[in-house]
RNA sequence: GGGGAUGUGGUGUAGCCUGGUUUAACACACUGCCCUGUCAAGGCAGAGACCGCGGGUUCAAAUCCCGUCGUCCCCGCCA
């Protein structure tokens, strides 16, 4: 039997048609004289009906059983009245059997193919096939086509080329760790896998492609997280002869045409922008979830003299003090406030001070060190109402916002004070170019080596802290969507940046001296963006997880269940490599 | 490398704090029988777990203690 539809798109406009459906027995209901079976495919699910009459047939759908392949040929009919239901696409037509061929039994599931029972991960992945079987993940991957083919199109139709860059290539100094790869013909050699195809995509502008773009497969040996895997997929995009401003108006369209397709949702361009700085204060993150507000405030200036030495000799050591307002936080209970004492420690924070405002006045760990007008200020400014908790962290710059700024978020989950169906885009900008690592004692690329700082020609190694760079992140939902920047394309440039990163010359030209040799042939202006399309999908699928994007991650240690990769290899195969294993331990 | 949560029939959970009325409970799935309009079908019957693993405390351990392993979340890390 051929089959001639999909089960989840037939219609009305098919009653009295026959057609052959093929898919699995999502479920059965034997009702004696009647047997119901859900036929499942990826479109959906259609309700066949067997009846007694054909005896044959009626035996063989008797024993048919969970997951068991078949094929049905059928007439498609409207169901008599009172049967229609309508939680199901099919609900209002069935397909009465005319013929049934069992193409395929199945063992006893190790556990249910259904969206209404949550099975342990672990095993979902060693059974990632039946697991991938589950409705949603059917429409979850719909979704993922249909959002990478709509990026496709749309950077088509603006002229770009899909460029692939290679997997085996050259291990980069910087960032993330690299997966080697050893090379056979090159005993004791290596390649790495991209971790980005950065170099790249920067050559192909000197080679004059103009507009670039490549959903590419990219690496990091790092620990993993929910929104984060080791090979992960990011829509890739490169222009010359562009400023920051053309990079982000065509992310702007691209996510308004995503989002339309996907969801069929108009979402609004251009999108709000805040500095690096501004969201660093006010949110104590660079990838702010505005969708509540709580925002932080600085009281560094307030606290300078404070009687409260926590705070005065924090603001004494080159720190900060800085609070948030919790609403209706009053109500939160001592231990409840410990909690999150506790929970800015992971952050490096030494403590958490908090006072409680309410009808009867303050109440506090603290209180009796300030004074009323101190109090008086910080309830203007944060616009603390009774019966609101306000509290403080006071400590240097970098854990004072990372602690608020991960607190802030934590409550505004725990509190439900964010609406799961808004999409908050934002583009961070105005990042720093560098940053001073405290414990290697030298500038830090904050984004990458070869972004372009706002003002080139002024740019020295004494006023390198204020410099900005034209790099640019996108932001949706508190989640880092994709980052960009502008590159430099001067030779003269990028050695300046070089040197105050304090690259060698020899150490630059071993890494990527290719690419510097390139920039003196020639190179255009240019810049662009990665986005990453896991969290793009998650993000609109509303999943938690990327791992509910990708039809095979691994698990936090890095482990495929169903292949069992990593493996150990035959001495043979490394052999051939020219290697010989010796586990270091130190 | 560190912190937290968790592990009980095939699946999801309860029991654990406060050890003994536990022959380890419930739901779903599964097996058999009944049933001609169900749809997360229903009724009846049944099978299925030495409670992740190892050790300890105790007259007695799913329950308390120590260790270990897996999974998840987070910190570090991810230019």
């Amino acid at each position: 039997m051929k089959r001639s539809s999909y089960c989840g798109d037939v219609r009305e406009n098919s009653v009295g048609k026959e057609i052959v459906v093929c898919g699995w027995v999502h479920s059965r209901r034997d009702h004696g004289g009647v047997i119901f079976i859900d036929l499942r495919d990826r479109s959906g699910l259609l309700q066949i009906v067997f009846q007694p009459k054909n005896e044959f047939m009626f035996k063989i759908a008797e024993n048919l059983r969970s997951e068991y392949v078949i094929s049905v040929k059928g007439l498609v009919r409207n169901r008599p009245d009172n049967t229609i239901n309508s939680n199901m696409s099919t609900g209002n037509i069935e397909l009465v059997a005319i013929e049934l061929e069992v193409l395929n039994t199945s063992l006893g599931l190790p556990f249910e193919i259904s969206d209404y029972v949550e099975t342990s991960e672990e095993l979902r992945l060693k059974y990632r096939y039946l697991d991938l079987r589950r409705p949603n993940f059917q429409k979850n991957f719909v979704m993922r086509h249909k959002i990478s083919n709509e990026v496709r199109n749309f950077l088509n139709e603006e002229g770009f080329l899909e460029i692939e860059t290679p997997f085996l290539t050259k291990s980069t100094p910087e960032g993330a760790r690299d997966f080697l790869v050893p090379s056979r013909i090159h005993s004791g050699c290596f390649f790495a896998l991209p971790q980005s195809p950065q170099l790249f995509k920067q050559i192909l502008m000197i080679a004059g492609f103009d507009k670039y773009y490549q959903l590419a497969k990219c690496f990091r040996d790092e620990d993993l997280r929910a929104d984060r895997q080791m090979e992960f997929t990011q829509i890739d995009i490169e222009m010359s002869f562009v400023e920051q401003e053309d990079v982000m108006n065509l992310v702007e369209k691209m996510l308004a045409r995503v989002f339309k397709i996907a969801l069929n949702l108009d979402i609004k361009i251009p999108f709000d922008r805040i500095s690096y700085e501004d969201a660093m204060l006010r949110y104590g993150s660079d990838k702010p979830d505005t969708r509540f507000d709580m925002e932080i405030k600085d009281f560094s200036k307030l606290f300078k003299n404070s009687e409260f030495s926590v705070f005065s000799s924090a603001i004494l050591k080159g720190g900060i003090v800085r609070g948030l307002c919790i609403p209706n936080g009053a109500s939160f209970s001592r231990s409840e406030i410990d909690g999150f004492t506790k929970f800015v420690n992971e952050y490096g924070a030494k403590g958490l001070a908090w006072i409680k405002i309410t009808d009867s006045g303050a109440e506090s760990n603290i209180v009796k060190y300030f004074k009323k007008e101190e109090i008086g200020t910080v309830i203007s400014e944060l616009n603390v109402n009774s019966g609101d908790l306000i509290v403080f962290l006071a400590d240097e710059k970098k854990i004072v916002e990372q602690g608020l700024g991960a607190l802030r978020l934590k409550i505004g989950k725990e509190r439900g004070l964010i609406d799961k169906n808004k999409f908050n885009f934002l583009w961070v900008v105005d990042f720093n170019l560098m940053e001073w690592d405290q414990k290697e004692q030298k500038w830090q690329a904050l984004h990458h080596p070869f972004t372009a700082p706002q003002n080139a020609q002024s740019l020295t190694k004494e006023n390198v802290y204020f410099a900005k760079a034209k790099a640019y992140d996108v932001v949706l939902n508190g989640t880092e969507l994709g980052g960009g920047s502008i590159r430099i394309h001067e030779n003269d440039v990028q050695k300046k940046i070089l040197d105050i990163l304090g690259v060698s010359d020899e150490l630059a030209k071993e890494k990527f001296g290719f690419l510097l040799e390139a920039l003196t042939y020639g190179a255009p202006p240019h810049g662009g963006v990665a986005l990453g399309l896991d969290r793009l999908c998650a993000l609109i699928c509303k999943e938690d997880s990327i791992r509910e994007m990708i039809a095979f991650p691994k698990t936090q240690k890095t482990i495929d269940p169903l292949s069992g990769a990593p493996t150990s290899v035959d001495a043979q195969q490394l052999k051939e490599l020219g290697l010989r294993l010796a586990v270091v331990k130190d």
